[in-house]
DNA sequence: GATGAATGAGTCTTCATTCAT
DNA sequence: AATGAATGAAGACTCATTCAT
């Protein structure tokens, strides 16, 4: 019976798994059920068998991304004990730049294929990246209430920070590539988080 | 004959101008011809006098969007006598603003809803990007050669300014909502790529 | 007014002309208003001042040939002091191929295009070449009485008879070519009905 | 399977036949898909499944005529040792009248409603005939030179054979009647070509 | 009379989903 | 569990015809 379930669920994840390369390369209305099934080598059927519809292994890979990110994302704990700040933060980013670069379906999905489905979708989305965008701002806010931080119209800035992060995300996986190795990417966006590319110091 | 003509383009302006708003919302695939046209209150034979499709009137608006703001960003220019360079560039990022938030269905369109169309459209994106990552990238060897700017990975970093901008861009133009002067949101910006948030400066 | 109604007359005139040839070269149905008006050099709403609609029009072409060919096609009088029949037969193949030859466009329309439309031309078509038919059988059917023809079936061979008309017309003027002279087609024809291929005479 | 693809054959065989009296009722233009699913009785998908679209079942139908014709047309052979060129000739005529008046569907297509569909169909009819025209006409040339046919002009005469064949299927198939027998039919035009219909034998 | 922009009914075609085997 | 033939709702596009100018 465990056996049966396991088969099953290989099964399933073997098509989803497929199915995230065909909906990475098409996007989710020019790739069909048929693309999947073709490239799964299974009947038509079969693919209701594991799925609801299109939408439901849509939203199985979707939510996939979503929610092993929402793992790997977590709050800077401020308190004594804990590891500096940067360091946390640079484990978060190698976190997630270490999944999205081994999932480029499931990045170049959530990046470019998730938004404007549909409101639910879109509702998802809000609510994932409206949660990331908090925690960058809060961040922000706190360090500026330590005094690490400069003054800043944080919101603008939360934006940016993200920004950064899904533009690098999607560089890194838009085409197979040869990429830098992922420290180093971390270490050059938190240089540059930190203290931007000019040489002059800022004034006060 | 002009008055005709006249009259002629401005109801594919028109029509044009409320399908962006469609398809900002929907997605190409999504709106319907149907959408359009009683969005518009013409006739569905009218919505093919002006548009040899429904591809034709979404490369429309994309094109525009793309045409407008390759004319807005221009070459930061280093010659003596020309202005400095962080006032081109906060020339360039204010018209680029000042476009995208008083188009936000264009901007939404660019963003959201260009991707994965297809093979053509793709190409378009990526040459356009593409233009403008070169541009990023080739500003920031060039600072760095001037002893402007740090040394640093300038691929990353551009990828990691153009998210800023993008993120930046959805952001002001993804809902109706009130934003803080584009000057503002430029300075917080430029702030930010060159001295980034930390209070304390770089050590060599 | 008689000046007046010419003029209209000689315009409606032409744009008949011209949609002959366009409807001899694509049919009614791939011919469109457009490509009419367009040949024409007129209005779309001009169009609709001459001709009741796209049907209209080739209606009147197709009844221009029907009548034209009626009036040409005389019965055969074998009353005392009349020509000798065959001469007679001759003059009947005469005046219906100057025509035809005369008018490729029209005789196009006729043996290909307008078959099958609906029902109304069906039995317009029936009842002409059903006049026609009638008539080459009655001839066959006195010349037996007559014991200048062989006895056979009068009904088979006045459709042959008739199939060698539209296929010998349809030659003439499929393509624009350099025809024998249309006496000599006459002659041909009528040696061949009369007495067929054979070299040798057929024994009782 | 082989069941399996006798079935798919059959049902698509099934909706051909059924489409085939559709197509020669009311020709291509006024045929819809609608009218040939509801026919078949079968959904608007399942017509897609056998058929790439509505050209494809009407160029079915026309290969399978034209393709049989060919089939059934076999050049004379004039070697010693072969049957009497006449009766060859007969059987030619015999074979091609069977399908024809088997197929009244097939028939009527072939004659009235596949001319000026397009150019392919165009060219595809011209060399059919076209071939049969050259095969006549060489005909009657050898017939000439082997002192059984007299000089004529063979392209009129080739033309009007045809004719005669095309007419003749008309009539046997254009309405659903009692035909006379294939045998005595073929009889009166072998007769009528080699003789025609005069009494009095032809002096040189 | 002439114009041509506007109309909308009519068709073809696609593709996600179902269900009998 | 697996299959794949069948389904039909949905949507794009055409083109003959109208009518205000």
């Amino acid at each position: 019976m465990a056996a049966q379930k396991e088969i099953k669920t290989d099964r399933r994840n073997q098509i989803l798994f497929l199915a995230g390369e065909i909906f990475s390369r098409k996007g989710f209305h020019n790739a069909s059920v048929s693309d999947i099934i073709q490239r799964a080598g299974i009947a038509r059927g079969t693919f209701y068998l594991y799925f609801a519809n299109k939408r439901d292994i849509f939203d199985s890979l979707l939510n996939e991304v979503v929610d092993e990110l929402r793992d790997r994302i977590r709050p800077i704990d401020l308190q004594q004990g804990q590891p500096d700040p940067i360091v946390q933060l640079k484990e978060n980013l190698h976190r997630v730049f270490e999944f999205l670069t081994q999932n480029p379906a499931l990045t170049q999905i959530l990046l470019h294929h998730a938004a404007g489905l549909d409101q639910k979708t879109s509702n998802l989305l809000k609510t994932f990246y409206g949660r990331v965008l908090d925690m960058i701002q809060s961040s922000l806010d706190h360090g500026i209430r330590m005094g690490l931080v400069r003054p800043c119209d944080t919101r603008i800035l939360a934006s940016g920070v993200m920004g950064i992060m899904k533009e690098v995300a999607d560089q890194l996986t838009g085409q197979p590539q040869q990429n830098p190795p992922i420290d180093q990417v971390v270490e050059e966006l938190i240089t540059f988080g930190l203290w931007g590319v000019f040489v002059q110091p800022r004034r006060a």
